[in-house]
DNA sequence: TCCCTACCGTGATG
DNA sequence: GTACATCACGGTAGGGA
């Protein structure tokens, strides 16, 4: 039997003694196929240099000898074969030992402690990752499949009888096949409770959402005119039926949003107070939870995607979206929002208004369901890269991804993988005191015209491939002809030029994301798009990873000699502007501003070009934009101007404010209107007057208390427990009060509060912040000096107009407009 | 008690 | 609590006058 395959979740089970992997996947007619296969087991003793072959084969002998019993198998070494290969990019001398199991790897691993050899590798990749390097059975990437049906066989003790599939194949022959697009079919789903707490409270209702499916089922005892509404006689008949309708759905991707940290779990533990099993596995297991510090819950052969992660992990850093709530990042990504409506509130109301929740509860799961469409290309295209299962790809962070991208493709160099980092490792890793990072250039207040900006594109990434800078290239010669010098806590490092893999694999990326955009450019769709966007996400993530405690491939030197490159080559780019009698504004890590001066637009870019071509390996500047006028501020304290601080329009009049409150989500919402709007006139008009105006305006209103309360409202979130805090914020005053009155709080959250008057003039802002409602008069003065003016001081003061008298109203009757 | 400053905490930039 | 360093700024804690 031969079939075309989508391996789409993997699994793996022992029988007798022996690991297989379960691959569920589907044909191209749609059937739903597991695919049963295996491969052999092994890791690397890597030799000493200089062992003589005698010596080599008494090792191997003594090493094929070694056995391991367990509770539930013994374990052993089947062979040993002797290849040369590569380590960090150093020619070894490799025993590749081969076990029965690879649980075992690990204890196997540790009985070889011979002094001919200098380490042990590759005994801590996981399964089915070494599964996918040595069949190349790679998820989402079609393939053809001989095999033989299973069908009731006694083979893996009739592991095939409680499948819910479609077919069984053993495997025999994996081979490659075109590519072709992939739809899968996706089921959202969402819960509504009466309590927050995991399992405290009852589940009211559950929402599914699919392709022409939508339902909410309940046993809320209600005649309901909504037609996708199913009533049943308690929780627990509710809960099989949310099971029961799973199954007939049978998805290849169930997803919910925070699913890993409250539906799931949630769902399991009402199933089983309600003595139900909540087998919604292809094989009928119930979904299984692992216990990191994140909660992750797997159902078998079906994928489940907690949307919120993959959300946080690849997209957060491009998002405007001030929190990531399901609310506001459907609000940015698709124009929709969640529907007005407290569930919190209305199941404390003896007559909840159902109907309304019933809609509610739907609209979220319609959401996730849009959602996953959008992100489904990005995660299509991430899985293909890095070939890691979805169900993992969803919820790596990208240095995560970037390590294991390189895991698959390191047979291409004949490369041992390094393992994880012990713990004491780690513990001095993350000892170490920072290295030197970027440039950032020290601006001169004011308002400037005719502005150019550059950037060097993807700088980190682009220097790491032309500097060779990695772990396997860092290098103790001193030879200094062919070497790249770079710099750590200012000791000169050094770094071959004999390309290593790390970077080689960083160029690949680098290059298939220029032709990826291109192609976008032209011709502009969600395929090409997510192309190009994975590529640069991996690419941006090259850099931390090398910098990261936690890295395989962790190099400090390679790391901060990356920042030492970008400050000379930025730092170089600034003289060279300079020199042709351009004047720096601003600049930052990778990017310059200057004024063009008497240049023509013309000349500015044949200087870009010019500067281009002398610049080394694949680092390339680019034009970011012209801008009409700009505005830099000087620092609250001191008479410098401040850094990452600044606001732009171009000549299409598009304003790009950077660092300012307006873009801070700490400052209260009249804050950061009014200096938008502010910085909106002056960039508009080129002078302060208008700004002015409307700023006194403002002024009078907040002295008046006709601003409304809920403008007035600052955010903070609480980013760890209550009793942690050395030193106790308004909002943490706020977050104890609101454990006292047994309102939900978590880390994460957004505390939201308002400064009030009290009597007590000398009172600490802590004491004087309120909830939002909470009964008081907002403190006008501290709106006005510790909001208003710190927003607005530095912009005018550009102007030489001194804010401080006009808020404080020193002189107000000077100016005559308001008291 | 007042005043100053170091440090904490958050959230930006790139 | 798991990519990096740099920076601004409000607020508190705590010591010295």
């Amino acid at each position: 039997m031969e079939i075309n395959f989508i391996p789409i979740d993997y699994d793996y089970f022992d029988w007798q003694g022996k690991n297989y992997a379960k691959i569920i996947g589907r044909t191209e007619q749609g059937k739903s196929v597991c695919v049963i296969d295996s491969c052999p087991i092994y890791f690397w003793a890597i030799l000493k240099q200089k062992i003589s072959e005698l010596k080599i084969r008494q090792i191997q002998q003594k090493i094929e000898k070694i056995k391991i019993k367990s509770p539930s198998r013994i374990s052993k070494v089947l062979k040993t074969e002797i290849h040369s290969k590569k380590f960090l990019g150093k020619s070894v001398k490799a025993i590749k030992i081969f076990v029965t199991n690879y649980k075992d790897a690990h204890a196997i691993a540790g009985k070889i402690g011979m002094k001919e050899i200098n380490k042990r590798r590759e005994y801590d990749l996981g399964y089915i990752t070494k599964y996918i390097i040595e069949r190349k059975l790679k998820p989402l990437q079609w393939c053809k499949i001989q095999g033989k049906i299973l069908n009731n066989s006694q083979k893996f003790g009739f592991l095939d009888a409680n499948l819910n599939v479609d077919l069984v194949l053993e495997a025999e022959k994996i081979s490659e096949t075109a590519q072709k697009n992939f739809s899968p079919k996706i089921l959202a789903y969402d819960i509504e409770t009466d309590e927050l707490e995991i399992g405290k409270g009852e589940i009211l209702m559950i929402s599914l959402v699919g392709e022409n499916f939508k339902k909410v089922l309940t046993w809320k005892k209600y005649q309901t005119k909504l037609n996708y509404v199913e009533c049943f006689k308690d929780e627990a008949e509710m809960l099989e039926s949310f099971v029961k309708y799973v199954k007939e759905y049978s998805p290849d991707i169930l997803t919910g949003y925070f699913s890993d940290g409250f539906d799931l779990p949630y769902l399991r533990a009402r199933a089983e107070k309600n003595k139900i099993r909540l087998n919604l596995g292809i094989d009928n297991s119930q979904p299984k939870f692992s216990r990191g510090r994140i909660l992750t819950g797997k159902i078998n052969g079906i994928v489940h995607i907690d949307l919120l992660r993959f959300i946080r992990n690849a997209y957060s850093q491009y998002l405007k979206s001030e929190t990531l709530s399901l609310n506001e990042v459907a609000g940015e990504l698709l124009e929709e929002r969640k529907l007005k409506f407290s569930p919190l509130e209305q199941v404390k109301l003896k007559k909840p208004n159902w109907e309304k929740f019933f809609e509610y509860n739907l609209q979220d799961s319609v959401l996730v369901y849009k959602l996953i469409q959008k992100a489904w290309s990005d995660l299509l295209e991430i899985t293909r890269i890095i070939q890691e299962p979805l169900f993992n790809i969803s919820r790596n962070t990208m240095a995560n991804n970037f390590e294991e991208l390189i895991i698959h493709n390191l047979h291409k160099f004949n490369e041992i993988a390094e393992k994880h980092p012990t713990h004491e490792e780690i513990g001095e890793r993350r000892m170490r005191p920072k290295y030197e990072g970027a440039f950032v250039f020290q601006p001169i207040p004011g308002l400037y015209e005719n502005i150019c900006f550059f950037d060097f594109t993807s700088m980190y990434a682009s220097v790491i491939v032309s500097y060779n800078l990695s772990r396997s290239t860092l290098t103790q010669k001193k030879n200094k002809t062919d070497l790249y010098q770079g710099e750590l806590d200012r000791k000169k490092i050094y770094f071959t030029k004999e390309q290593g893999f790390v970077p080689e694999l960083l160029k690949e990326i680098i290059i298939k994301r220029k032709q990826y955009k291109k192609e976008y450019n032209k011709n502009p769709n969600p395929i090409t798009k997510a192309r190009s966007n994975a590529y640069k996400l991996l690419a941006n993530a090259a850099y931390g990873y090398q910098g990261f405690f936690g890295a395989r491939y962790y190099c400090v030197e390679a790391a901060s000699s990356t920042a030492y490159f970008a400050r000379k080559n930025l730092k170089q780019v600034m003289e060279q502007l300079k020199k042709q009698n351009f004047d720096l504004i601003y600049g930052d890590t990778d990017s310059i501003a200057f004024k063009l001066n008497k240049h023509t637009k013309k000349q500015t870019l044949q200087l870009l070009n010019k500067i281009n071509k002398k610049l080394p390996g694949i680092m390339e500047l680019d034009l970011e934009d012209f801008y009409k006028r700009g505005i830099w501020v000087t620092k609250r304290t001191g008479e410098f101007g401040a850094k990452k601080k600044y606001a732009l329009i171009n000549e299409k009049n598009k304003i790009k404010i950077r660092g300012f409150e307006t873009v801070r989500r700490d400052w209260c919402n009249l804050a950061r209107q009014t200096q938008n709007k502010i910085l909106n006139l002056i960039l508009t008009t080129g002078n302060e007057k208008k700004a002015l105006q409307y700023l006194k305006q403002i002024i009078k209103q907040i002295k008046k208390r006709e601003i409304p309360l809920k403008q007035l409202i600052i955010r903070t979130q609480l980013k760890k427990p209550i009793n942690e805090y050395k030193s106790i914020p308004p909002h943490v005053t706020i977050a104890k009060r609101m454990q006292e009155q047994e309102l939900p709080i978590d880390i994460g959250m957004l505390i939201e509060y308002y400064i009030s008057e009290t009597e007590n003039k000398k009172a600490l802002v802590r004491e004087r912040a309120k909830m939002p409602n909470e009964k008081g008069k907002y403190d006008i003065k501290y709106y006005l000096n510790n909001q208003i003016l710190p927003a607005v001081e530095n912009i005018f003061e550009v102007f030489k107009i001194n804010i401080k008298e006009l808020v404080e109203g020193k002189q107000q009757k000077k100016l005559g407009d308001f008291n």
